[in-house]
DNA sequence: CGACCATGGGAGAGCGCTCACCGAAAAGAC
DNA sequence: GTCTTTTCGGTGAGCGCTCTCCCATGGTCG
């Protein structure tokens, strides 16, 4: 080896102790903030700090603290559509990830807990685990809609601390929030049935998810409290481009259809777009209702009525949660609810 | 303490060492893949890993190679906008990380390096620098646009390896990526000129952006060149609502604009709807050609016409310059500039 | 047949921190 | 004034890994 390697080392605790003139533990005590260290000595130890710009080596502590002090949004997702529109992207457009992004910082941020976000996709997920398991993080928020998803479970086999930001496909002893979404359908029925809308169809998410699923069925399930019982319905898969074509298709079996409601406002956005293609006009011909009180709702024309759910709490709660369970490992896992409300706007 | 804390702590090298009856270091030889190791022996060792379920303690194992394997991919921005579009929205609405994480993620994976996302807010700024300090990550991807962001020369001080998705604002010794704006500005431009429109006007940026303001100037000095000294514009801050407000502006002072340029697609898609809105059709009234060519040029009605950036590309060359950063600290900073290209669609 | 060199595996010293424990000094009780 | 209690700082043993030595083994060559 030709040179010694400069390596310009940042200071440890060793250094700062020997520049204030007291010993490791004290100066450990005073970034840690231990109260039983005389404030001049604090004040010096303070100073040392400052002057050697130190900062703590993540590694070091937390190898015997066993806490890395940060926690890890994954984002799992699959990964086997149509390239067109690829997982990341359908990732990072949809508006829910900066609403569960912000939520969760929330309230992160003042216990000085980071946050950083991982996408998942399933050919990836080994790559993902690997990192988790490795101890970069003290848990996770894991966003997962699919039934088939085999993360939840898997985190849960290795006892990795996790909260679901939805109903899992298969019961699983892990913490989850969810929002009541049949509820939501419902409102959403009502609200067409209140405005005089008889014709009714729904555009939905991809039925392998737990929240699609409760969506339609709530859908159908309040329209049937009020007779009717055949609801035409086509699938899209929650980007606003199968939005545009479950609603072509929807419109070209039933093309009486006066009422639609859309399972996410992403959909309603590009059921929009269809609908002004056909030459229908929103909401004098149909009126459409989406879900989620998203910033797309605000950027259409006309703007959407649509289910407000709470994401930004749903977040909070998420990391309120996942922080109780990595400070008490054994707790019982929880759930919390919340509740929809109709937001009304221009489209119906 | 009532009970001795169960603490399933997971296997270390040492209980897989007795486990295979050898010691230690040949174990780590196994792991850390070194070839001076008898291949029954190896085999052995394997089988001890997987049947305890291994995982190497990430905390241990950087304490000793200041390596962690992951770099942060840090998206920086100004938070003293409009509430309406809070930054957390803005940055994960905009097709553009998507992009940038796919690119980046492209390269890191093969060489087994894990990528995380991090918002930076400014008022957040203090908080990202912590953990970027304490040493989670080997290096950071910046994001980072205004002018006025401390962010990249922090890191600079710092002397943590860094790469830029563009230009900085002021001159630094940081390696960075860039796509020659004022060409793709050209390339708009002339197309306009080209397709036989003479009222020309453009929606650009923030100007305390330098991609914004090449954009702008590159137009300006495209038509100059061709004759036209005036060219009007209205300033947006890269928004899909702003491009929406400033298009209106815009029209509302110069009624008969028959050619605009966007400075990206999301504000285009604003440009679209205004237009829309106010009654003129496009292409025919208004011809269109927005920057980027991220998906929101394809939701578009009529697509978008657009000036391509190759950010996948750009993406994974940053990646790379970081990994070469990391592993020779003193190498010098480098920049590789890219090259935009026009694409043809509905719009213009 | 002894000296030599590969080759592969083990021992041990840390990496920088925390934390339980100990000891000295100051404060209070009698 | 002595003895106990309290307060507050220091000591030292690791946390789980890597990596540099160094030693044992076996093959090769003179």
């Amino acid at each position: 080896m030709t040179s010694k390697r400069a390596d310009p080392r940042s200071p440890t605790l060793e250094q700062v102790a020997e520049r204030a003139g007291v010993s490791r533990s004290t100066v450990s005590r005073v970034i840690n903030g231990v109260a039983t260290v005389d404030p001049e000595l604090r004040q010096i130890v303070q100073q040392a700090i400052e002057a050697t710009g130190y900062v703590p080596n993540l590694a070091a502590r937390s190898l015997v603290t066993r806490r890395t002090d940060s926690v890890a949004l994954v984002v799992s997702e699959a990964d086997d559509r149509n390239t067109a529109d690829p997982f990341l992207n359908r990732i990072f457009t949809d508006p829910f990830l900066g609403r569960i992004t912000a939520g969760a910082l929330e309230v992160l941020r003042p216990e000085g807990i980071h946050l950083v976000i991982m996408p998942a996709e399933w050919t990836a997920q080994a790559h993902v685990v690997r990192y988790l398991r490795q101890g970069h993080v003290d848990g996770v928020l894991l966003i997962s809609s699919h039934n088939a998803d085999p993360l939840p479970r898997h985190l849960c086999d290795l006892n990795i601390p996790a909260v679901l930001s939805a109903r899992p496909g298969q019961p699983l002893p892990m913490s989850y929030v969810d929002v009541e979404q049949q509820v939501g359908a419902k409102l959403a029925a009502e609200h067409l049935l209140g405005i005089g809308r008889h014709r009714l169809g729904t555009v939905s998410g991809p039925l392998d998810m737990p929240s699609a699923q409760d969506r339609l069925n709530g859908f159908r399930n309040a329209l049937a409290v009020h007779g009717y019982p055949y609801v035409p319905s086509a699938v899209g898969d929650f980007t606003r481009g199968s939005g545009e074509n479950a609603t072509r298709e929807l419109l070209a079996a039933h093309p009486d259809i006066d009422g639609l409601f859309v399972a996410n406002d992403l959909m309603a956005e590009g059921a929009l777009q269809a609908l002004r293609d056909l030459g229908r006009r929103v909401p004098e011909d149909v009126a459409v209702v989406g879900f989620d009180d998203s910033v797309a709702a605000l950027q259409c024309r006309p703007q959407l009525t649509t289910v407000h759910q709470p994401l930004e709490e749903m977040a909070a709660e998420m990391a309120r949660l996942l922080l109780a369970r990595i400070s008490q490992p054994e707790s019982r896992a929880r759930s919390v609810i919340f509740h929809p409300r109709l937001v009304r706007r221009g489209s119906a």
